[in-house]
DNA sequence: CCCTCCGATGGAAACGTTTCCAGCCCATGC
DNA sequence: GCATGGGCTGGAAACGTTTCCATCGGAGGG
């Protein structure tokens, strides 16, 4: 076994390409005596090869550190294989989750992939898709920015690309696959249990949303009010950047304002790590004094004093899905949005309300 | 503007390829009327070609939907551009943030991210490696799985990969460059801050390493304890493997065995969300009754109650420079490795010892 | 007017692979 | 002994791009 330093390889014509570059189909050809075809056919694994060919092949293939070249294949082919994975923001412990699910899914079908991080800018956005384009690769998936028109979506479908949204479908774009969490029974099921706990003012902090993209949360929690014959404030209902100061700023006015509010529902896990900062400072006991609630499940919600309830978004199974849709539904074909169930998990961050006033007939228990 | 399905179009000669893959310079070439040389200049920005039919290019190319093939480009060019990263975990906070540093140093530079997760085994890691090395990137950042012995990566080299590990070295591969969170001065910074605290008793929980590797923090806690004349107690020692469930058990065990340990400090986030939860569990009030402390700042550190003291490693930086370093230094020269300067973070969860017996000369102030 | 030079352009080779096709050798069957 | 066939093998084309080189037209200087 050689030991390390890349000089002191001199095979016979190969001196001037080990320079340069790494070794090709050619060079092992040579090296072995035996036509590139061969060479090629013991590496791909197609077609027939006489054993003692094969080992003379793969020794000399060793000895070279040869790797058959990617590029040379994908042109031949016609397709680099690998997928394109578009997200807002890597550190953002969903956003991780999803990759996480997509990675899991890509490498158990041979794929690789490439990420890119959008930071929720269109331009920027529209900037990576194109170079996922030029890439050629098996397919997109992304989780695109709310803001965006979608344009450079439509132009990487026309030129050829696949695309998959995840967690996210964009507006005017719904002739596009999507894998997206039910959101809408995630939040009814949260607003069911805060109000079934005896809560009748309770919060929506939300994400601010340009068009009416992420307003599927804000529109359950109306919707589930209603039916369970609960009045909305709209007071009540504020909305905020997807940001950490434009979050806490949303969190302090709302709990400042209206000290009258039993429970907060949190849309996202920045808001609700806002509202949980938030009651802090203002010294308000969770849950005795207010109950917190929030969308999204992170490792903080568990480690927090008392632990957060939260409405668990399936983060990993999203990203699965989405790249299992796109490797294998072909072609494409958009149907309706695929949707993955949420879960409550009840922690210790909601409890009864302060004043049971009005919480007299079902709730109130214990 | 055209509308969204891609049947419609239908130039002179490209029906036929419209159907199955995307335009190439040929066809942008035939219906510009011009030859490929100069649809290639157009698009590369090399040589001149007149406004006049640079004009006409482009409309062409926008009708077709035209993107460059960066397979075709990669091959002809020897290189297809695009950076490798692979890390252990993807979810992980501290390679989330690697892997934004890396991604915002790559997208300045141009390049593209290829990325994936090894989850600390090495048979996986090699597997990956070989699939980067096929892809032709411009390089390959690693964080390396702590138990595997490198070959992979020698071999890697050895076929032609420029290699710069981040945030960990492997034992036998010191000839590769690295960057590296200065863990031994940030461990020292935090021994020297708990035992000016008055504490003697401090019980380190650190990862188990097959090798050396992770022993730096471990070895800097034992020679600050001893600069400072502490005697270090070997049953106070302790190590878990990098997983949840082997960490609460380190922690539990330790915390129920010892009940005289005053300070814990955890050399990682898994480790130090042990504690807490153990001390939690065992009603333990953080800092009165035990003070923790750990290396690497997440998320939750200042989520928790009371807040976490730690000692931050820049995950962001490290990715940046060690993106930096694979691109920019040409040959890249291994040297010593780089190291980035860590930070104590002071929050709320350390304080003087429970009972100040032993903490009788220097500190015990305010 | 002719020679030169320069800007614009197109043809063709090369990059590293896969795959079609043809050729070779040997064994088998007549 | 020769034809047939099958297992191996090598040459060559093609994939989409960049770039070297040659060509061409026109402008400017002698």
């Amino acid at each position: 076994m050689e030991t390390f330093p890349r000089q002191g390889c001199s095979w016979k014509n190969r001196t001037v390409t080990s320079e340069r570059g790494s070794a090709t189909i050619k060079d092992v050809a040579a090296a072995a005596g035996v036509g590139i075809a061969t060479v090629s056919r013991v590496f791909s694994g197609t077609g027939a090869v006489s054993e003692r060919t094969r080992e003379r092949v793969l020794a000399a293939a060793r000895e070279l550190d040869y790797r058959p070249s990617a590029l040379g294949r994908g042109l031949r082919l016609r397709r680099s294989g690998g997928i394109g994975l578009v997200v807002p923001d890597v550190t953002d412990p969903f956003c991780a989750g999803l990759i996480d699910g997509v990675l899991a899914c890509a490498r158990s079908l041979g794929e690789h992939l490439v990420l890119d991080a959008a930071h929720g800018d269109p331009a920027r956005e529209a900037e990576i898709v194109d170079r996922l384009v030029e890439q050629r690769l098996a397919g997109v998936i992304a989780l695109p920015a709310a803001s965006g028109s979608g344009a450079a979506w439509r132009a990487a479908v026309r030129s050829g690309a696949r695309v998959v949204f995840a967690d996210r479908a964009l507006p005017g774009l719904h002739e596009l696959p999507a894998v997206l969490a039910d959101d809408r029974s995630g939040v009814r099921t949260l607003v069911e249990y805060l109000v079934g706990l005896g809560h009748r003012r309770i919060a929506f902090l939300g994400a601010a949303a340009p068009g009416a993209a992420a307003g599927v949360r804000e529109r359950a929690f109306r919707d589930t009010l209603a039916e369970l014959g609960v009045a909305a404030d709209e007071d009540l209902i504020v909305s905020a950047r997807p940001a950490r100061d434009s979050a806490y700023a949303a969190a302090a006015g709302l709990l400042q304002r209206r000290t009258d509010v039993t429970a907060v529902l949190a849309a996202g896990h920045l808001l609700g790590e806002a509202a949980v900062l938030v009651a802090r400072e203002l010294d308000l006991r969770v849950p005795a004094d207010v109950s917190i609630a929030m969308v999204d499940d992170v490792p903080w919600a568990e480690l927090c004093d008392p632990p957060l309830t939260v409405v668990a978004r399936p983060a990993r199974d999203i990203g699965y899905r989405a790249c299992e849709m796109l490797l294998r539904d072909r072609p494409l074909r958009a149907a309706r949005p695929v949707l993955l169930p949420t879960e409550l998990v009840i922690r210790g961050s909601c409890g009864p309300p302060r004043s049971p006033r009005t919480a007299s007939s079902r709730a109130a228990g214990r």
